[in-house]
DNA sequence: GAAAGCCCCGGAAACGTTACCGGTATCGTT
DNA sequence: AACGATACCGGTAACGTTTCCGGGGCTTTC
């Protein structure tokens, strides 16, 4: 079943079905309504192949994701599939490891699969103008912001939290609580990723309150992995570091903190503070119940996918967008001057 | 960069070229190394648009996956991709919601996308014949046995633990250490899904230790999600039921019911044990550690693909698989028989 | 009433690749 | 010396679309 038989039911040519299928204006509505009526029946789909091949191009979404471990991604990716679908657009996803190249991945599908636009998610942002130079189809940048700024504002879009003012606001959140001594557990310092980000945040609080750096409180887990954080904090705890409270990156590297913690005998929120973020659903579940910031994950899938498709069809340029964190207020947090809760209440 | 283009710069026709891409045999060494480095020089990249209109097909797989949320089908998920891009095919995925139906989708994307094989994930897998007359290419039900059977064995292949097993043997773990009021969370009873086998699984075992069955024991989550889980194990409790154990279908929701259960009180073990099925990582990161019968993943996906390549490329026909379970134990469980265990050594 | 414009439509060339058919050259066999 | 088999290669028609060009008819305009 193709363009030519309809023509042929239809007595038309294949211009006009062609016309009709492209819903392109100048067809009359009898003519249109006839080809329409002969689709249906013969329930024609058309052939993306041959389409592709003269258009050059294709309806393809690139989505290239590193560190798909982590379950915050998955609500993420979900919202992306399907506002891609939605759009009349398929999406080709690839995984990397975290010491391969995003943007050499990204532009070897570029060419492999015609595609018309990418989302990377999960990965750096601070690309060299030459590495650009081999992405010749627009792209957005998921979950990391462009803090670092290596790169022209409108050569790509972004869509993220604010990284820096989520720890910024997390660890405050702890010094208002009265808490002085806090631990930061990362996973990686100075590699320009969300964890960097989250560590300027968070030696920006301390600053802020007049808290000193401390250089022993500040452990950096080999991956974002939790058996990674589990070991760091284990850690970090045996080397007799002093702290009241713990500000982690993630909530996953959370989960796996507080289990190293309660190891040592460290009760949570007794002994020590728990914060994170991200909001992912099972910190809601364990005990304690932890107190993080939640990304607006449907909302960031749905905007990435909505700015990309704008860029392609030519109504905007690119954007760069901040969403807000809310807070979701767990049992891992506890206040330091309400040292015996019930004789002050 | 065409075909044409590295054709006209060797002094070779357009064939021959095409018939070193294709690695066919009939052309001369010699001849064979000069276009070879011609297309590295320029490094070409055969349009698959092209190929995929004359072959009249393409080198996609379809993934159709339900129920995206569970972190158990992540790992999986990264094993299928993994296994797909190795191949030199390239992963279409789709979600779908718990209600839609996968046959349908899966013959849309195969029209629409050209595939050339079909992978269900998380699925139900009791497809009548009508239902199957409209998908024309090989396919494979990763995460569910064929046990229900409606479907002759050579039509499709299949991938999973027997999911029955693993109940009976969760169950009877239970059981041998003293259990006799054992409790089981399901996410649905009778709709031919994992949840029904599972389901089977714990009901043979109580049949076997001589247990009579108590409907009083049974609950179902509306869903497979955590706040269904959740909500349906206060239920039970405030029921008034009597339990020391409970058997959970998945991983996830025991995280959930664990935290219902301290919610009224109970601890865990010392109140209630609990057991499940899938050994997702978190669950080893809770308190207390979750005891459960691992699903292997990995080689869950890579079993998927190959089969589904073997079928494709002719090498074999429809396989079934069944790979076994690990018990990873944790805290989770407790001997009924050692209830001073400082006592009785 | 002719020129100009618009609406609607058909013909045909592309897009880059594969498959088929046929042809030449080389070699071994009788 | 003639023949058949084999290895290698070129020409060309497809595959199903879109796009460009052009051409009829009809309406509007002066």
């Amino acid at each position: 079943m193709t363009i030519k038989d309809i023509a042929r039911e239809c007595g038309v040519s294949v211009s006009t079905v062609s016309r009709v299928l492209n819903e392109r204006p100048d067809v009359s509505p009898a003519v249109r309504e006839k080809v329409l009526l002969a689709m249906a029946a013969g329930n024609f789909i058309p052939n993306n192949s041959a389409r592709d091949l003269v258009r050059t191009r294709s309806d393809n979404i690139g989505l290239v994701v590193r560190g798909v471990g982590n379950p915050f991604y998955t609500g993420i990716i979900a919202a992306i599939e399907r506002e891609i679908s939605a759009a009349g657009f398929t999406m080709v996803a690839q995984q990397i490891g975290s010491r391969d190249d995003e943007v050499k991945c990204g532009a070897m599908m570029e060419r492999d699969k015609k595609l018309r636009g990418l989302i990377f998610l999960g990965g750096r942002s601070d690309y060299s103008e030459a590495e650009l130079a081999s992405l010749n189809i627009p792209f957005v940048c998921c979950t990391y912001d462009n803090s670092f700024g290596t790169l022209p504002e409108d050569r790509y879009s972004s869509v993220s939290i604010d990284d820096r003012a989520a720890a910024y606001d997390a660890v405050t959140r702890l010094c208002r609580l009265g808490h002085r001594r806090i631990a930061a557990l990362l996973s990686d310092r100075r590699d320009r990723s969300i964890s960097e980000l989250r560590y300027l945040g968070y030696q920006e609080a301390l600053e802020r309150q007049g808290i000193a750096d401390d250089e022993a409180l500040v452990t950096c887990a080999h991956s974002f992995e939790m058996s990674a954080a589990y070991r760091a904090t284990l850690d970090l705890i045996d080397s007799g570091a002093d702290f009241s409270a713990l500000f982690v990156i993630s909530d996953a590297m959370a989960v796996a903190a507080i289990k190293a913690l309660s190891q040592r005998g460290r009760r949570v929120p007794e002994d020590c503070s728990v914060i994170a973020i991200d909001g992912i659903e099972v910190s809601e579940y364990i005990s304690p119940t932890l107190t993080t910031l939640c990304q607006p994950v449907e909302e960031m899938g749905r905007e990435s996918v909505r700015i990309l498709m704008d860029v392609i069809e030519g109504r905007s340029s690119h954007r760069h967008r901040r969403l807000p964190t809310a807070l979701r207020e767990g049992r891992s947090v506890r206040d330091q001057y309400l040292i015996f809760p019930d004789a002050n209440p």
